[in-house]
DNA sequence: ATTTGCATTAGAGCGCGCTCAAAGGCATAT
DNA sequence: ATATGCCTTTGAGCGCGCTCTAATGCAAAT
């Protein structure tokens, strides 16, 4: 049977894994956490629809950038209780936009320091150069 | 005694620290792994140079950019071991270049959802929205 | 003399986020 | 019938990077 753009999708744990880029193991926790609800098949299979894919890619994001999870739970708590906590969600991801950022600047501080390394090493290969790196 | 810019700094851990906005267990750990070498005055106590400080601030930007200890530990033997060791060195900075690179493009990601979700929540602060955020 | 304060060391402990192991179920292949 | 294979659950285990504790020392202040 093929995947079609129209029909709704149903992977199984492997599949959406492979999909996510992440272990089996880690999406099946982040079911456990509460993070995801994901529905079974007549066997008990774990079937992951078109929500559990967005929500995990979510999930996936917030934790990539540093988000802890029980914060990510919090927040994933107050979606799922509506629009009466919109102003608390809100407070949650400017927080979050803020440690993005800081994050951002390190990274940047970082990728100069690496570069200016790799121009010490790469822009003359060959040249004596003292080995005494101070930056 | 006042601080000049043309004395040679000699701080003490704790100072460090404050300055490099570590913990002082931190920069103890560092020096316990060898990553800096850090001499005593005439108490035993730590005094932390010029060289020293330049060094941990380098350590503390690869740690903050992902590198672990075990690669920054190598890195940093590699420069002792002087210019020999340079193609090597070099080496290893492409590969954290790499690193730090797809961290951005990760983080660009979040920080997109993550603006999504506040323009959701602050654009309209007390329309009814129907709390369903899929992205 | 004792207290206060800041330093030292070695080693144990911890929080986080997975990651893995064990025991078992169900369906298909041989 | 049995084996293969992929799934399930619960709970234990682990790697990393600190972080903290305990025991101790030295010097200045009271």
């Amino acid at each position: 049977m093929e995947a079609t753009p129209t029909m709704p999708l149903a992977l199984s744990t492997q599949q959406a894994a492979a999909q996510l880029e992440v272990s089996v193991h880690a999406i099946r926790y982040y079911e456990r956490l509460g993070l995801v609800r994901v529905s079974r098949n007549s066997r008990g299979h774990r079937v992951y629809d078109d929500a559990a894919i967005r929500r995990l890619t979510f999930v996936i994001r917030m934790r990539a950038s540093g988000m802890g999870m029980a914060q990510l739970r919090r927040y994933i708590d107050l979606m799922e209780q509506g629009p009466a906590t919109r102003s608390e969600r809100l407070a949650v991801m400017l927080r979050h936009r803020e440690m993005i950022r800081r994050q951002v600047e390190e990274l940047q501080a970082a990728l100069e320091v690496t570069e200016h390394k790799i121009s010490a090493y790469g822009g003359s290969l060959g040249e004596p150069h003292d080995g005494k790196e101070t930056r």
